[in-house]
Parts: structure tokens; sequence; C-alpha cells
DNA sequence: AAAATCATTGAAATGCGTTTCATAAAGGTG
DNA sequence: CACCTTTATGAAACGCATTTCAATGATTTT
């Protein structure tokens, strides 16, 4: 017969308790099916071993959270989160404001967020950091940012998809995406630079796309093909569902893939591999930025304020 | 100055406290920005309001889950929990298995489980049920189910892609994917009955895939190329990937689709839409099926045993 | 006006681990 | 052998909201 702290050290495997002790405990405990009560646990204890994770792009927005890329996302975190022996609790979209995620906080439903997502939140974000909640955001940092970010290196992706383009004679670019959001308007910024060191003379028209969708998509370029004397030669589309409705389109209005013109996406999820033809596009390792996500906000449990960091990126070339 | 019972009954309100006395307590609590401590809430109380979701395709796979229809049915989920102001609580795949599962029960993490994807663990959910845990599980019922399930009318799908299939004038049916996997053996079972009662000589093959990806679907189709004297005029597959990998192996071998050859998938995932040629699939209506889910899993809660559901299921024509 | 009922509110108990602090036993030193 | 460390363990306090249960004052009934 032992006492409940003696049992309690046993379970958390405390140095502090005799080694027979602790076996006798585990084996009794075991006999019995007995698990601590993780809520007494995260009520005593300083830290929950909750993470919060929210998945939206943008609150303003009721659709469907489609693009699959943050979803393989968020399979990384909760992969890396488990590996930590962290719990995962997953924000439904219809609580994400401020006041939402500092309930959480409060209320101690968790330790951090992951924001998966940054979309058009920065000053929420930035306000929600200013008090001190340890979050990591997935997206492109602000220069001035007081929150960690991680994320995809959109201005070498921008750089990859327009040197890519360059070497195969494109000299017309369209960039398709809305570059008020910070990532897109970084790819669009790296492209822009890409065209501007290639010694030629390339023009670079916009899309303003503020829709994330495929249809929205095909509907924007078939209107574009409408009204546009000269087509481009390549598009940088700022995901691959977009890349893919404008091939579609432009194949529709006889315009050859990937003859007449080459068409890059972002994120290499899965169908673009399968796409026809097989869509060139820039790729993120998944797997790494679920781990540095966590990796970097359980820095900032510890009281560490870690940088920012970006994710490999890279071109993967296919039929585009 | 309150005590603190009246602060509690205040704040969770109750009718108990006088109007005047709740509305001041509000008004302090709000202005300290105070939030219960969720903790010492699910501790005290009979009910912690959070539910694990798990998602996995089975303990012995390793691979990425990648179906996107998974990630939309948690997305449907996640919704209708959030509706309910229950937490979320998403398990990591590297924690699937019956000693998890119970240990987040027992250690009160969350009242009840939602799993999605049944996959070869139907005698280690059944054992699960049999102690009382409340579950609720994504697939297709086994007769003898003693947990309840919801899914897509699996045989409804078979017979609907059979049904289109025989009206296409196809009478060379190929179906593509796992029998072994119940959800599938009912897709493959309606597609046989369909074609029974076509009144037509029809013959069925099959290929038993035992993987997921679009990859292997691919290679598989190409290996089944090779062999086959008299290509089939029809495919079924399991899923939308499949039904892809299958377009892309039949046309690359010169054979038209759909003019020589009807295919039908199942999900409809959003990529579906967006192949050339769009794919012909079955869809089930994932927002019904997240809804359903969490109502069947609050009703066990509340000590009653719902008989299992099925999801609307049809079929969408496209290309194929 | 006395009795009974209702509406509010608070004191204390409860749920269950963890932590602090004190104690006891065992081992080591001179 | 007296004295100082270690080592191991337990008693009590703590974290915080909820739930009895009792008490108070107010209101209505007889």
């Amino acid at each position: 017969m032992v006492s409940k702290p003696t049992v309690s050290r046993a379970l958390s495997n405390s140095p502090l308790v005799n080694k027979a002790t602790r076996e006798h405990v585990l084996a009794v405990a075991n006999e019995h099916g007995y698990a601590v009560n993780r809520n007494a646990q995260k009520l005593r204890g300083k830290r929950t071993n909750t993470i919060a994770v929210s998945l939206d792009f943008g609150s303003h927005r009721k659709n469907h959270i489609s693009d699959p890329f943050m979803f393989e996302l968020l399979a990384g975190v909760s992969e890396a989160l488990g590996d930590r022996n962290q719990d995962l609790l997953l924000c439904a979209p219809n609580h994400n404001d401020t006041l939402s995620f500092q309930q959480i906080l409060m209320s101690r439903g968790a330790d951090g967020f992951i924001v998966l997502g940054q979309g058009h939140r920065e000053d929420m974000l930035s306000e929600f950091a200013e008090t001190g909640a340890p979050i990591v955001v997935w997206g492109a940092a602000p220069e001035d940012a007081n929150y960690c970010v991680v994320g995809s290196d959109n201005y070498l992706g921008g750089q990859l998809a327009g040197r890519h383009l360059v070497e195969q004679g494109r000299r017309h670019f369209l960039f398709v995406g809305d570059p008020s959001f910070r990532e897109i308007g970084m790819r669009r910024a790296g492209l822009q630079n890409a065209a501007d060191e290639s010694g030629f003379e390339i023009e670079v028209d916009d899309i303003e796309l503020h829709s994330f969708s495929y249809e929205s998509a095909f509907v924007a370029a078939n209107r574009y093909l409408d009204v546009i004397e000269t087509p481009p030669d390549a598009v940088f589309a700022f995901n691959d569902s977009t890349a893919m409705a404008f091939i579609a389109a432009f194949r529709d209005a006889g315009i050859s893939v990937p003859h007449d013109i080459s068409i890059v996406g972002y994120n290499d999820i899965p169908s673009a591999a399968y796409f026809c033809p097989p869509v060139t596009t820039i790729r993120q390792d998944i797997h790494q930025a679920g781990r540095v996500l966590v990796a970097k906000l359980m820095r900032i449990l510890d009281g560490e304020t870690p940088a920012s960091a970006l994710i490999k990126t890279k071109l993967i070339v296919r039929g585009t």
C-alpha cells in the first residue's frame, strides 16, 4: 500500500521514487486499467500539453476549406504533436476570432496556438501576440512581425517559377492570385525578380483572383481570354487548382499546353501530378513544416522567442 | 460581492440566480476578461464536452493519409461539433489502437469517439464497443455490428454505378478495389446486382487493389493492360484517384475514354470534376455525414442506442 | 398574523493529481 | 557511537468549478 503522491511520482517516472515501488505501482495500475485523469492533471499542472490548431482562410469567408494542402499540413502538425505527446485541439472555423482564441488560452483549454493560414488576419494575430499569447503561424512573415511565422520561401518559390519560365523561352508572364495575401504577394515579387534578372524584356500581367476555388479560377481565365489580344506564353498561379483551371481554360480555347504556354502552380497537391498534363509546381516539405511549426511553439512555451523560418521549397518540373 | 457558487451559476446561465445578479457577474467577468477554467470544469463535471476524432486507414499502414475525402469529412465533423459546442480532440495516427482509445476515455480526455475510416478494424472496434465505449464509426455496418455506423449507402452506390454503365451500353465491367474492406465489398456487391438485374450477360472482372494511392493504381492498371486480351468496356473504381489512374493508363494505352470505355469513381473529390475528362463518380453529402455522425454520438452519450445510418448517395455523371 | 412556499444565496464538500514540506529510515563519516 | 547525508515516502495544501444542502429573506396562503 502506497500513498497518493508516491503513485503520482511513480506514474510520472519521477526519480524520487524507488525502483521497486515504481514497478509495483505500474503493475497494479496496469492490472486495474488505471489511467490518470487528464483534467485533474491539466488543472493542477502549469501546462496542459494541449495545442490548439486553427484551420481557416479568413473569418469572413463561409465557404468550405478546400485546399488539400492545408489538410496535409494539418496531418503533418498532428503527427509532430503526437510525437511530442501533445494533444491537438482542432478549432472549428466558427470560432476563429481573437476573442475565441483568447478564451481558449484563458480557460486553459490549450497552451498555445498553431494558426494554419494567416489570411488577412495579420493585425489580429499581431494584437493577439502582443498579449504574450504563444502562437506560431503558417504563412509569410510581415517585416515587423511580433509573432513567429513558419512558411514556404514564397519569394524563392516565385523566383524558381520565373526562372523556369524564362528557361522555357517564355517572355510574357501572367500571374494569377491575390497579392494582398502576403504569401501570394511574395510569390509575385519573386516572379518579378526572376523576370527582371533574366536580362530579357519580360512583360508581367496580373489577374487578381479573390477566390481559392477551381471554378472561379476557370471563370476568370475565360473572361481573361475574352478580352486579351495577345495571350501570354506563361502562367504562374498561386496554387495548383488555379493552375489546373487555367490549363483547362487555355486548352478549351485552343491554346496548347505546354506547347504554346507554360503553366506553373504552387503546393504540389496530389492531383497536380495526375492532371493532364501533369502540373509543374512548387513543392514544400510538409513534414518538415509540421515539425518546425511544433518545434517553434514548444520553444516559445519554454520562454524563448524563436525566429521565423522558411521551409524547403523546390520546383517540380512536370508536363507544363 | 457574490460567492463562488453564484458566479458559477451566473456564468452557466442557471435560472436559480437573480437576473440582476447574473448581469452584474457577467459584467465583472467581462471587464476582467475572466474565463472559466475548462479543466476544472471537466474534472468536476460528468461530461468533458470533448469528442475524440480518429482519422486513419488502419494502424498497419504507415503512409500518409491522402484521400481528400477523409479530410472533407473531418471538416464536416469539426463543423458539426463546433455547432454543439464540443471540443474536437484530433487523435494522431500513432495512437490509434484499442489501448490508446481506452486510455483517452479512461483518462477522461474525451466523452466519446468518432472513428473516421473503419478499415480492417471491425473486431477491434467491436471489442471496444463491447466495453460500453461511446463510439460512432464512419464506414459500412457489419450485419451484427454492436456499434453505430454511419456511412455512404455503398450498395446503392455500386448499383448506381452499375446501372449507369449498363445504360451506357457497357457489358464487360472491371471492378477495382479491395473488397475485404466492407465498404468496398458493398460497392462491388451493388455493382454485381446491377449487372445481374440488367438482363444482359455481363461479365465482371476484378482487380484487388491493396493500396489507396494513385501511383499504385496506375501501376496496377498497366499491369492489367499487359495481360488482358479483351479489355473491359467499363471500370468502377473504389475511389476517384483510382478512377483517374485508370483513365490515364487506358488513355496511354490508346483506349479512348469515354468512347471505348466508361469509368466511374467514388467520393467526388474536388479534383474529380477537373480531371480530363471530368470523372463520373458517386457523391455523398459530407455535411450531412458530419452532422449525423455527431448527432448519433450525442444520442449515445445520452444513453440511447441509435441505429446505424446511411448518407445520401448519388451518381454524378460527368465526362467518363 | 401565523404558516407555508418560493426565490436567492452561500458554506462546505467533491473531483483527482501534483507539489511542498516534513518525517522516517538507511547509509556514510570521523 | 554520535552526526550528517541521502533516499524514500506520506500528510496536507492546492488548483477551480460544480453540486448538494442549509439558511435567509420575501411572498403568498389560510
